[in-house]
Order: structure tokens, then C-alpha cells, then sequence
DNA sequence: ACTAGCCCCTGGGAGC
DNA sequence: TGCTCCCAGGGGCTAG
């Protein structure tokens, strides 16, 4: 699941790659497929609007490549911006692709990675986009779920679009402290942790695997409501956020799913999860006698250990 | 303010 | 081998 060291790897790696690169050319597959283009979101939602996105980004240079939260930013020389949400099971890859164009009779039309392109990973063949550069490159956009998003922000609305406008502050920002980070959590007093952690509006980019895996770390309940989390237990939590966001960057994202960097190679944050996914293994902090266990908090998997991680007592 | 529930989507795993 | 069923979850949305 691309959370933010996901898509920060991501990121990382097109920044030295994608800068003084020209657009040549775009292709989908989803214009041809139903259910259309959803894909690219309310401004470029069918095969026009594809069109119109076609017409907006060919001839353009990436000047630069950001992220903001799980967004990834690519700016373009005529001061518009590509942006690409990899939500659950999207990843970019960059490398050398051929298009595949006929086929047992049956006209196909898909892209594969040409042998010094990017891994051919299994995961990485679910190709949906393709970006085509003048250096004979390209940006495949991969997405087995066909959940992820390809939107362009026109010039003057990267503050004000509602894809960012609400997102709450970086929780890595050298500027994002203890204190910033006790009040935004805060401003959600009856909501349960690991829900607020979760929303995009109060910080940005953590998700279920980073947010189970500081709430073990900082041995707090995810249904623990906020207004019940110590000041001690607050500065733990925030160390903990840190720490984790950090290492998952370190260590090239997590692939325990299908993330995949933009070689197309796995990251390795899988290998040191202490509760993401652990359900029924005994847990791991020195000297703890509990057993993992999985609830659902607000829809989503939670995982932790009964143990240390107990809900406050009224 | 907050929650539950649904939806988007499809590969992969389990069960038969 | 192949079928059916269920699960995964980021985020947007609605209804309560």
C-alpha cells in the first residue's frame, strides 16, 4: 500500500531521472476499456478530456518532481502539474518499453518491458498509462486495481485544488514538532488514534501499515481515544512516527503487497513489521508475552498487541 | 464530530 | 484443474 516512504521512494527516484526530459507522447489502455477514464479523475473523466490531457502535457519538459503526502507531483515546463494518487496498488516505473500491437488475430495494444526496461515483475505488467520521453524512456503508470489517479493541475492551483487544498502538514518537515503534532491529533479528542493518524486532513501520508506499526512501537491501543493519550505516551507516539516514516524510506518502501519502486524492484520495510500483518505471531518487544491479534477500526485492518498495547482504563 | 457502510477494482488465496 | 467466494484497502461519498 503506497504510504508515504512509498511514494517518497517513488519520488526519489524519478528526481533523478524525469528533470530536462520532454514529453513526446501519452497512451491508455482505459480509454479503450470500460469503465472508461475514471482514472484521470472529474477534469479528464473521458476519451475528450483524455484528449485535452494529451494536448495539455505533450511538448513539455518535467522540471521537477514532489511529493505532498501520498501525491505524487511532476511539474511540467508550462507551469502545470501532473498529479498521480498510486492509491492501494499503483506504482510507476520508468525504463525502456515496446507496445505490443497485434496478437493471435486480435488487436492488442499494450506495453511490456523491453529487456534493459524494468523488471518484469509479475506485478509490474498491469501497465494503464504511459508516458513516452525524448530520451526514447518512458513512465509506465502500473495499477492492478484500477484505483489510482492521473490528474493536471493547471498554474496557480496547486494551493487551491481540492486534491491538496485540506491536507494536513508533513510529518517529517524539520518544522513539524512535538507540539504541532499534539495539536493537530488534538482536534479529533473523540476520534480512536489510529483513524486520526489515518486522516490525510490532520497529517499527511501515514496510513494502515506506518500507523499499526507506531502505535506498537509507542504501545498505544488504536481504538484509544485521543483525549486519553498521555503527554508521555503523545511524545512516544510522535518518536515512534518519526522513526518508522524514516526507516520505511531507508529501506526502499514496503512490499509486502505489490509496491514496487520505479526499477520495478521491491522495497524490504516488509521484513521488519513488528504488527502490520502479524496476526497470531507472538510479539516481538523484548519481554512481551502477547500474541498479535487483527481487529477492524473505521473500516480497516488494525493490528496490534493486546499485551502493551492495552486501552486506557476509565 | 464521528461512525458505519458502501463503492470503486481485480489478483490471489482458500475451499470444494 | 477449475470453479466460486472472499479478502485487501485509500479515499470519496452518504446517511445516521
Amino acid at each position: 500500500m503506497p504510504e508515504l516512504p512509498e511514494v517518497q521512494t517513488t519520488v526519489n527516484g524519478l528526481k533523478k531521472v524525469l528533470p530536462g526530459l520532454k514529453i513526446l507522447d501519452v497512451w491508455t489502455d482505459l480509454a479503450v476499456k470500460k469503465p472508461s477514464l475514471r482514472h484521470f479523475d472529474d477534469t479528464i473523466k473521458n476519451l475528450n478530456f483524455f484528449n485535452i490531457f494529451k494536448k495539455e502535457v505533450i511538448g513539455s519538459k518535467v522540471v521537477s518532481a514532489e511529493r505532498r503526502a501520498k501525491n505524487i507531483l511532476i511539474n511540467l515546463s508550462n507551469e502545470k502539474t501532473i498529479l498521480i494518487h498510486l492509491k492501494m496498488t499503483g506504482h510507476l516505473l520508468y525504463g525502456k518499453y515496446k507496445k505490443t500491437t497485434a496478437m493471435a488475430g486480435q488487436v492488442k495494444n499494450e506495453w511490456e518491458p523491453a529487456e534493459d526496461g524494468p523488471l518484469n515483475d509479475p506485478y509490474n505488467r498491469f501497465i494503464h498509462v504511459v508516458f513516452s520521453f525524448s530520451n526514447g524512456k518512458h513512465l509506465a503508470f502500473c495499477d492492478s486495481r484500477k484505483f489510482g489517479k492521473v490528474t493536471l493541475i493547471k498554474e496557480g492551483e496547486l494551493k487551491t485544488t481540492k486534491h491538496l487544498k485540506d491536507i494536513g502538514p508533513e510529518p517529517l518537515d524539520r518544522n513539524f514538532d512535538l507540539k504541532k503534532f499534539k495539536n493537530r491529533i488534538k482536534e479529533r479528542p473523540t476520534g480512536r488514534i489510529k483513524n486520526v493518524l489515518m486522516d490525510q486532513n490532520i497529517i499527511a501520508g501515514i496510513g494502515n501499515i506506518y500507523s499499526d506499526e507506531m502505535l506498537w512501537m509507542s504501545g498505544i491501543h488504536p481504538e484509544e481515544k485521543v483525549r486519553n493519550i498521555t503527554d508521555e505516551k503523545f511524545k512516544k507516539m510522535f518518536d515512534a512516527m518519526k522513526e518508522v516514516l524514516k526507516k520505511g524510506i531507508s529501506l526502499g518502501g514496503d512490499s509486502m503487497s505489490d509496491y514496487r519502486n520505479i526499477l520495478g524492484k521491491r522495497g524490504e520495510f516488509q521484513l521488519h513489521h513488528r504488527a502490520y500483518q502479524r496476526k497470531g505471531e507472538k510479539c516481538s518487544k523484548p519481554g512481551c508475552k502477547g500474541v498479535i491479534m487483527r481487529i477492524v477500526v473505521g473500516g480497516r485492518s488494525a493490528h496490534f498487541c493486546p499485551v502493551h498495547q492495552k486501552l486506557w482504563k476509565h
